[in-house]
DNA sequence: GATGAATGAGAGTTCATTCAT
DNA sequence: CATGAATGAACTCTCATTCAT
């Protein structure tokens, strides 16, 4: 990684660091104003870089997307590193929503992508070659918490950990990426007041079911007759 | 192509049926692309109105896609009117949630018109004079099935229903509308019968909370010292 | 063939006049500066039609090229039903070959354009599916003179009607198509006497090359040994 | 990749080898893909010399394009410079149209550069100073053959070579330059073989127009009265 | 009133050419 | 010198919107 010092003027003759510039650029115009209103014409005076290195670098529009995707979830990984539980296993689950819900509050423009992206159908999450190996290491964490509560027998043992982080993510999610219809159509504020509760009661749900002996879980799973 | 009468009535009728036509294909057409996507030519051709017509009847394309938001919640409202749940309280709210995925999943132009707007930053929503009327009616089941359970003693008392039906639709809305970039992320088809499982825990999750005696709720729910 | 008048500021508001203006703009640019140096911009212009009318009835560049083409194969076959040769045979032929030197002489957008064609490749050609009904009518008359000649004992009877016309396209085509490479390597003018001159010249190879006990002719056709 | 010396003369011998290659990349970009869609990019590759390097040794777009058509000309003088006929003069001329005719069919890109530049206007052409000189040997073998047929009594006496080698070069030049369109409009191929007898039948032209007694060309080649 | 015809304004993309190391 | 990095200018093409019959 060469860091070469930049010239005068702002031009950069740096590829690395010019590539990196319009990386940004591209997610914040993309996050801004989705795939269809994004302009690379935007993205070149975000970035300080002109079009037509942004084509040289990146192709097309798409491509850029693309890479603009993957790297929101390229930062929104590293953000993720940080975290790190060691408590027991109900206090873990709970720091997980808490940080989960803190997670997408801090950094909309990362929901903003995904749902551009779920839009468009998923043709540019599918063309992201390793986008499995990208997915967010709060599954990891997820994955320790449940083996963790499942041998200390708090726990029951037979849940899926993609499909609980699934719940998490839906609960997380969805309150912030609806916000805007939803305060509209209940009239009520969905503040960061509101969202530290409704941390809570998610966590509340989610270990709920998670704890053994939870009877009505074990009857209701299946369809009653 | 009904004949045209030349008399008031028919006129008349004449136009709502033409404005009918242009709103669904609106509604059509922006939830299949997006707002910026969306063509007014496509628009016109899928409702077989001319354009001139289509800007005569509502202005411009921001007010055609407000329009068509609004339609959306008129539908989904008047496709919700059928529910009438009434067994036993936690009986309702299972069957109040897998109505609601179930909702969701046949009938996604309504998740990607909400997805459109609030990515959009909820303009449209807001420019909407009645949009709190059209609220959609299942808040009203779920508020009575809520009561029903605190006057048996099954369900807690303290619970809101707003918050409790946020709850509901993010663990119904999320995997549904964010099922592409799931599936590639996990590597995992989020199915009909994945879905169908999926239900059953959200419905757990949910009853699980409502319960009267659910000690984890009532440690948590305020702030740990 | 609606003949609407044409309104005032000279906006059309008929198809069929803005179609031909157009494809006459585009021929006219398409020979004048080749297909990559044509501007549709310049089309806009000369036709006194917009752009978007152009790609709204043509398609898009490619496509206005290949119409183009086509429409001068069309307007010269138009010049040339004018032609009809009743004389005796080599007077006829040398008639026709003076009148297709001419042809060529008053009408370069033709070679241009056929010029243009070729460096590229034929790919429009083939594309046009008419492209073998619109040949020119030399070749028939060509042919009834052939026929005529044969039958009168003064011209050989095994002679192609194409394969002659070739000959005669050739002799007309190349002395102007590349005149100014010839000038200047040359440096000699090949004006409009030079050209007279050079009919008959043409005309006499062929008239000498179609005569009857050609022997030169008979013996060599075949390679020697 | 040889190491360059750094005497002076290794420098300079690279530096021409750096022009010839560039020379050599552009002859085949242009002819190629004709001027307007040739690309300096693409010369650079062809060539393995760098963008600015092309600029530095040529100026310009257009002044390459002007040295790449000098090229074109020096390098087919160079390929006929191994003809050399000393037959008997009809022998000869025959030799001599098969010749040019071959020398066509294998150097396509001879014919694209010249169609290339006529189309232009002939301004590169005009702009090189030697332009003339480098005229093809061709002609220095068909003045001395038809001294030589005149001498002996078998060619008239009243031809000029430059006139007579236009008509060869057009029937051999023609078919070949514009095979795709005749190719389509005859629906017939033009393949080697008939481009074999397509010489033959040129030659014949050719040779009887050149014989003496050759009557029809005494009364016609005055204007008729 | 209804519509085919028309376009201004702007988007994505390309390319000859130059800069700065 | 030699070159990777950079861009101004221009081009094709699109689309919301309006005109004129």
């Amino acid at each position: 990684m060469p860091t070469k010092t930049s010239s005068r003027k702002g031009r950069v003759r740096d590829a690395e660091k010019s590539k990196r510039a319009i990386l940004e650029a591209a997610l914040a115009e993309f996050s801004d104003r989705g795939h269809g209103a994004a302009r690379i014409d935007s993205i070149a005076k975000r970035s300080g870089v002109s079009k037509p290195m942004i084509y040289s670098y990146f192709g097309d529009k798409d491509a850029l997307y693309t890479a603009a995707l993957r790297e929101a979830y390229v930062q929104i990984r590293a953000r993720e590193q940080h975290l790190d539980l060691n408590g027991p296993p109900e206090r873990d689950i709970r720091s997980l929503v808490e940080f989960t819900l803190e997670h997408f509050r801090t950094n909309p423009w990362f929901i903003s992508m995904l749902n551009t992206e779920n839009l468009r159908g998923g043709s540019a999450i599918r063309a992201i070659e390793d986008a499995a190996d990208i997915q967010t290491p709060l599954i990891n964490q997820l994955r320790k918490i449940l083996k963790n509560g499942a041998e200390q027998g708090v726990f029951r043992a037979d849940v899926d950990a993609v499909d609980i982080y699934i719940t998490i993510a839906s609960l997380c999610y969805f309150p912030i990426s609806n916000s805007h219809t939803l305060q509209v159509v209940f009239d009520r504020e969905l503040n960061d007041e509101w969202l530290r509760n409704h941390a809570q009661v998610a966590a509340d749900m989610v270990i709920g079911y998670l704890r053994l002996g939870n009877q009505a879980a074990e009857t209701t799973n299946t369809k009653p007759e």
